[in-house]
DNA sequence: CTACATGCAAATAATTTGCATTAGC
DNA sequence: GCTAATGCAAATTATTTGCATGTAG
C-alpha cells in the first residue's frame, strides 16, 4: 500500500503525516496517468482540498525521495511525474508537439541492456529510453 | 560544412546571415561536447563576441531548427545540447557512484527503435538511453 | 509543547519578448 | 530602403523559499 510505504518514510525522516500531504499521495493514486504539477493541484482543488501550489510541489518532491513516484521527463511546460507503486518497469516517446506520452515495454530491450553493460564491464541497475519523435496525431499536421 | 547548411537554412527562411549568428555557430562546432546557453554565452564572451544572452537562445534555437544541433535534455539546471554534425550517435551509461559516463553505441537499439515506433504509430526522430548502475571500478568496492 | 508544515507572497532561474536602434541584403 | 536582428530590460513560467502562524506527534 503507498499510504503505508510514504508513512514508513516520513517516520524514518521524522516528517508528519499531515492532511495535505495525506490528499496529495491519495490524489496521484487514484487515477493512472502522467500528471504535472499545476495538473495535479488542480484535481485536488477540485476534489475540495485546500492545499497550495507549495504544499503539492513539496510534497511531490517527498513522493519521488520516496520512491512512489517518479519524474518521467521535463518539456518545456514543466515536468510530468507518475506514480511507479504496482506499475511493471516500460519506456516513453515523447511527442515534441503535444507532449503526449506513449508508453511502450520490451523484453528485448531488457536483454540489450545485459548485452551492453556485459560487454562494457558495467553493472546496470536500470534504464530508462525515451524516444522523441511525433505522435500519429501530429504527423498529420 | 556546418557554415553552409545553415547559411542554405537562412536563405530559405528568408532570414540573416549576421555577424552574431555567424559566431554562435562558430563557438557551438569549435568543440565537441555538451553545453548549455549559459556556458556558451560565457564562451562566446572570452572569445571576444558581444552577443547577448538573448541572441545565443534565438540562434540556438535557429540551429536546432536547422537540424545543426539538438537539444539533448533539459535538466534542473536547463537545458543540454550538442551539435549533431559529424557526431555519430551514442548512449550513455552512468555510474550511480563516481559519476563516470561511459559512452556506448548499439545497431540493434536503432532498430528496436523503428519497430517500437512502428508498432505504436509513432514517427521516433531520436531516442536516448540511459542505463544507470555501477562502472567496473566501483562495483569493485 | 516543540518541531515541523502550511499558505502566502516574494525570490529564483531559465528563457522569451517588446521596443528602439542597428545592420544585412 | 525595407525588413529583420540586436541589445537591453522587462515579462513569463515553473519552482523554491522565508516567514509568521497552525498543527501533528
Amino acid at each position: 500500500m503507498p499510504r503505508e510505504i510514504f508513512q514508513r518514510f516520513l517516520i524514518e525522516k521524522r516528517l508528519k503525516l499531515t492532511k495535505e500531504r495525506i490528499e496529495v499521495l491519495n490524489e496521484v493514486f487514484s487515477a493512472h496517468d502522467h500528471f504535472g504539477p499545476e495538473q495535479l493541484y488542480l484535481r485536488l482543488r477540485n476534489a475540495g482540498s485546500k492545499a497550495s501550489r507549495a504544499s503539492v510541489y513539496r510534497t511531490l518532491n517527498l513522493l519521488v525521495e520516496s520512491g512512489l513516484v517518479e519524474k518521467i521527463t521535463r518539456t518545456d511546460k514543466g515536468s510530468v511525474y507518475e506514480h511507479t507503486y504496482g506499475h511493471t518497469h516500460h519506456d516513453h516517446m515523447v511527442c515534441s508537439i503535444c507532449n503526449r506520452i506513449v508508453e511502450f515495454y520490451s523484453e528485448y530491450l531488457e536483454q540489450l541492456q545485459d548485452e551492453i553493460c556485459k560487454k562494457h564491464k558495467f553493472s546496470g541497475v536500470s534504464h530508462s529510453l525515451e524516444i522523441k519523435g511525433y505522435c500519429e496525431t501530429c504527423r498529420k499536421q
